[in-house]
DNA sequence: AACAATGTGGTAAAAAGTGGTAAAAAGTGG
DNA sequence: CCACTTTTTACCACTTTTTACCACATTGTT
């Protein structure tokens, strides 16, 4: 079931329905509107498939990719295989990312929230730019 | 229910509505107001979300995000899940940061902001600069 | 005292969750 | 390739939970 409020947001992309496929590096699974899945296929298909790594990458990337609707009542779908391989049970996170929405066990996502927490301060300064002290700022 | 006179300081985004999350580094929630919260985003959208660590640092930072916006009495809806979150039981606390606001349980905070105490002397030398005597002052 | 701000309880509407069922799709054996 | 069975999917009707709002009580300030 879609949250009606992400359901809102999303309301432009509805009628062109979406894309729903494993994610690369986490055990979730990643939601694309149409525009986006396609605008990112176009780069992926500027890829040389004749070289083995792009090859590879592009197997790998579009592992588990399933074309998904909102039904009438407005939830997806989300079929048993992707369900195993986002080692959902019960309770899942819908959690907004960049352009897209990954969809997590909540166990799974709790989990992946904590351990990234540990070194999120390196990842924090390496991502958004340098450290800088208060005396840095004032000086 | 927002004070009134953060009300007052936040007119002008009254509007356009805000977005609370789940903070990174404390278990207390952040309130930012729509601009705000885009300029962040824009930030974070240029990020490669190809790199692992990107993609971790994307998922931890927008952990929780909801979008909302004041009531009719001027009031904001914490969802449950980051009632949870931030461990409000009863009361709280609004405390105006940089550019955002961050919520946190009233018992919480006063132990946050003890503990902080404790160490406070050493913090602000590391934070602000170098310890200056009265004696370097003077001379 | 008068007013503004804050806090509380109740209620109607919206959203979310659930179970059942019919239709569609996929799988299977002849 | 066809007929039949099993599984999956889409939808409806219903229940429960959450949310938004109103009216009123309380507090605090000038």
């Amino acid at each position: 079931m879609v949250p009606s409020d992400l359901k809102k947001q999303l309301s432009p992309c509805l009628a062109q329905g979406f894309v729903l496929k494993r994610a690369v590096f986490q055990p979730c699974l990643e939601l694309y509107s149409m525009d986006q899945w396609n605008a990112l296929m176009a780069k992926v298909g500027q890829l040389n498939q004749f070289n083995r790594k792009n090859n590879d990458f592009t197997r790998r990337f579009t592992a588990g990719v399933r074309r998904i609707e909102l039904d009438v009542t407005g939830r997806i779908n989300i079929p048993a295989d992707l369900m195993a391989v986002a080692q959902i049970k019960r309770d899942l996170v819908l959690t907004a990312s960049v352009g897209i929405v990954e969809i997590w066990d909540a166990q799974n996502y709790e989990k992946a929230i904590s351990d990234a927490a540990l070194d999120f301060a390196d990842l924090a300064e390496e991502v958004m730019g340098t450290p800088n002290t208060a005396a840095d700022e004032l000086s």
